[in-house]
RNA sequence: GUGGUUUUAGCUCAGUUGGUUAGAGCGCCUGAUUGUGGUUCAGGAGGUCGUGGGUUCGAGCCCCAUAUUCCACCCCA
């Protein structure tokens, strides 16, 4: 049969694998260096556990797992000859593959409640699943990065996502990117004045287009979509919102005056700045855009959105607040809040901008070559001495031509090679060689183990 | 889920209105060089042209189906 794998999953080699764990470890220091600790879930859940979470759209993006053994013996003859999968889902699958780690962590945090200590700060780094079509950017298995704080209501942790975004991805290279905030009660506090919460996203989209189809362009799609005169009227301020973030926030708070919830929404947004002032960003651009709303429907505060300014790509990172998650799962007033990493964009990004440092894709240090099997036999006390000193070592394991182990030695980008001959042997002294430089010099083993520590 | 796109040697890609034996560069192997890679030279191996049907005297090329890649929309990391 001809090899293959699924849509939307990758192979990792050597050099992906290198540059992908100096991404996992450069974001997971920023997460310790907050306080944050991890902790690791299934790879799948109960269906039941995630169904609902995501809204309509992302229930259908969940990978489901067929029941083992005869899964339709059991299944309800009617529903199976509907022929309608929606109804036969929950009598075929019981388990599905997670689809975020946000969900994951609410259900640990309520199972678990009796055990860990509010506020609970934790960070996880793990694969997720979904079922959407490929494309730039977008696979079916990625891995997400998540810290998220449960039982704190504190604003300082908000900022404190910011700083953790700020920090991380500019310790990997990235420097300019723009980190969007927004807060649902903001959005909320728009749809109170008009009057019309159900079409909120609706207008947001619209709004989000104006610098592509202009004020005319906009308020011609609000119309289009419902919106009455005097309800665009209203919407003007929040059109038309420009400038700096104080800016903004002094056209918002005379537009959302008459909104309690909005106004709630603005002090949160400039708590959150305040707290923010207190630290210095490195290469974060900081923008309130109230045309971020984000899918994931449970979302009550902040929202955050990342995205590159140098390259093309969708959003590298994304989060907020949720007042309300662990109720899902019957743990009343527990909020909380957190912001993902996501590590697959961010590699492609950094390939892109050719951020990679040459040192993620060193591994062998030094190649022993393998004359004959007397030059082998003296070269093993070597290679156990070199790797007992903590240096990289390996011997080549025939006694090939000296020309296919330089080869060898090219290809995997060995900066060292020691050979052993007839002469070395004698002398005690082995030759090393610098591939990088192509000199070679005469030494005996701790003169070679001091050169390479 | 909707619309488009890609698929030919290990890799990146040519391949004319359908016409004999499908090409290039890079890589790989062998030798020049029996103890020296990355440069050079000579030679060599490697293809069911994504898969399955169809049209035709004849298909890499045309038609249908399907898989896959990438892109836009929707949504999202």
């Amino acid at each position: 049969m001809k090899p293959g794998i699924p849509k939307g999953t990758r192979d990792f080699s050597p050099v992906e694998v290198a540059r992908r764990t100096y991404i996992f470890d450069t974001i997971k220091t920023v997460f310790r260096k907050f306080g944050y600790q991890p902790i690791e879930t299934p790879t799948m859940e109960n269906l039941s556990t995630l169904t609902g979470k995501y809204g309509e759209e992302g229930d259908q993006l969940i990978f489901k797992i067929l029941n083992s053994g005869d899964y339709l013996a059991k299944a309800d003859e009617q529903k199976l000859s509907a022929r309608n999968s929606k109804l036969v889902t929950f009598q075929i699958s019981e388990k599905a593959l997670r689809y975020d780690l946000t969900v994951p962590f609410a259900r640990y945090v309520v199972m678990h409640q009796n055990d860990i200590a509010m506020p609970f700060k934790r960070y996880q780094v793990q694969p997720v699943w979904r079922a959407d079509r490929p494309q730039k950017g977008r696979y079916r298995e990625f891995y997400q990065c998540d810290v998220d704080v449960v039982g704190s209501e504190s604003l300082l942790n908000e900022a404190e996502f910011i700083c953790i975004y700020d920090e991380a991805l500019s310790n990997l290279g990235l420097k300019d990117f723009t980190i969007k905030i927004n807060n649902r009660k903001i959005l909320s506090g728009i749809a109170d004045i008009i009057g019309k919460p159900e079409l909120i996203v609706d207008m947001t989209v619209a709004i989000d287009k104006l610098d592509k189809i202009g004020y005319d362009g906009v308020t011609k799609e609000l119309a289009e979509k419902g919106f009455t005169a005097t309800d665009i009227e209203k919407l003007r301020p929040f059109i038309e919102l420009s400038g700096t973030n104080t800016d903004k926030l002094d056209v918002m708070k005379q537009a959302l005056a008459a909104s309690e919830i909005g106004k709630k929404g603005i002090e949160e947004i400039e708590t959150i700045f305040e707290y923010l002032s207190s630290f210095e960003l490195n290469n974060a651009k900081v923008e309130l855009d109230i045309t971020l709303a984000r899918g994931l429907n449970y979302y009550t505060g902040a929202i955050f959105e990342v995205k590159s300014n140098e390259v093309q790509m969708g959003s590298i990172g994304g989060g907020g607040r949720y007042d309300d998650l662990t109720g899902m799962f019957g743990l009343k007033g527990v909020t909380g809040a957190g912001i993902s990493f996501g590590a697959d964009r961010i590699y492609d990004v950094m390939l892109e901008l050719n951020l990679f440092p040459d040192s993620a894709t060193v591994s062998t240090q030094v190649l022993i070559t393998n004359f004959d099997k007397l030059a082998e036999k003296y070269a093993l006390p070597v290679v156990a001495k070199l790797r007992k000193e903590g240096i990289s070592s390996e011997l080549y394991p025939a006694s090939a031509k000296l020309q296919k182990q330089m080869k060898y030695a090219d290809a995997k980008n060995i900066p060292f090679v020691v050979l052993i001959g007839d002469e070395e042997m004698k002398s005690g002294k082995l030759t090393l060689k610098n591939m990088h430089s192509g000199d070679q010099e005469q030494l005996d083993i701790d003169e070679i183990i001091a050169k390479l520590k």
